[in-house]
DNA sequence: GATATCAGATACTGGGAGTATCAAGATTGA
DNA sequence: TCAATCTTGATACTCCCAGTATCTGATATC
């Protein structure tokens, strides 16, 4: 509404800002979430309490990294073929737990997500923003006459988004893609 | 191999140990994996040695917890069908989440899974145990010409496993089991 | 009895989050 | 120019908790 009321001191500055939270990215994947705040003011160059003026907590600090960091845009892949989008939507979400460091990154933050409600919700909703950006390549499929209308699309979505995720967490064998996706098209029942 | 070479002083309580695994097993549905381990002395009505004596550190203790808690036996359904059969073990996986207690620990559990490869390992095994238990399941449903005999059956089991833990994870409305078991059977594509 | 170990209690160490304070520099308003 | 206000970097402090150390007393073997 009204403007700031016309701050009197000196001002924070914005290259501070920026050195501390590219500290922050660089410190994250490298040491994971358990990054001591003196080593972001260090790796930062920047004093202690400069880090403790922006972020109230750890916490937040790690918030507003993970906001960043969940907020990758993904191609929408029009193949022709509903199997052919799947298969590359499928790959992208195998993608994260390809690299080593991506991977130990994302099963901390899986992980954080159990002790905190909040980076729940930060992953909750990037992934579902995530896979409803997607959604064309269903609708697409309808049309086509590929996919039943009135299957439970999220339910299709979450059973790959949920496989991998799983089995990248725990370590298993990723899937194969385009196993996946015959299965999920076709089912595992035998063919009467 | 050889019997303990007779030890010498006064012998360790079984009394204590009995307290101290009971309380860690009541605290961790109460306060989740957070205790402290004064509180669990306190619990257990016991000296703050005698937990650090048998267990070197907090990590151990709540190892040795979650090896109890996870070997929870499963009846293996057999309803007649593939679909009753599964929707049974589909059901019974979902159960863990559906207690609120429950639902609160096993997020914290998964979430140390990203964070301690030894809880991955745990949680792993215990997965996989689990699941090649109801492996008669499939068996039979071959047998009996339900089930495609050339599926990866891992993959089956964990799609529906890993829907499971993502929802409950991230805190979204867990499936329907018919719904899951009617899709992994038959699949999204247009019945053609 | 001598010795070794456990039980319980208490005090200590060390690391890390968060707080407090300070001197120096920057920005605005008078 | 000057005074007030805020940031910056540095340092020291408190608090919490895991893990260690010590001590007294109890219990077991030799």
């Amino acid at each position: 509404m009204s403007t700031s009321p016309s701050p009197r001191g000196r001002r924070p500055d914005p290259a501070v800002d920026a050195k501390i939270r590219a500290a922050v990215l660089e410190l994250l994947l490298q040491r994971g979430l358990e990054m001591t705040m003196d080593e972001v003011a260090a790796h930062a160059g920047v004093g202690r309490a400069s880090v403790f003026r922006r972020y109230p907590t750890k916490r937040d600090l790690l918030l507003d990294a993970l906001t960043q960091v969940l907020d990758v845009q993904v191609a929408i892949p029009d193949t022709g073929s509903l199997a052919g989008d799947l298969r590359q939507v499928v790959a992208d979400t195998l993608a994260v737990w390809r690299d080593d460091r991506l991977a130990a990154l994302s099963r901390q933050v899986l992980g954080e997500t159990g002790r905190d409600p909040v980076v729940a919700d930060l992953v909750r909703t990037s992934m579902r923003d995530r896979m409803a950006r997607s959604w064309v390549v269903y609708e697409r499929a309808i049309e086509r006459g590929e996919l039943r209308p009135d299957g439970d699309l999220w339910l299709l979505t979450d059973l790959f988004a949920g496989l991998v995720a799983y089995r990248g967490l725990l370590g298993l064998d990723l899937p194969d893609p385009d196993e996946v996706v015959r299965s999920l098209l076709h089912g595992f029942a035998t063919t009467g």
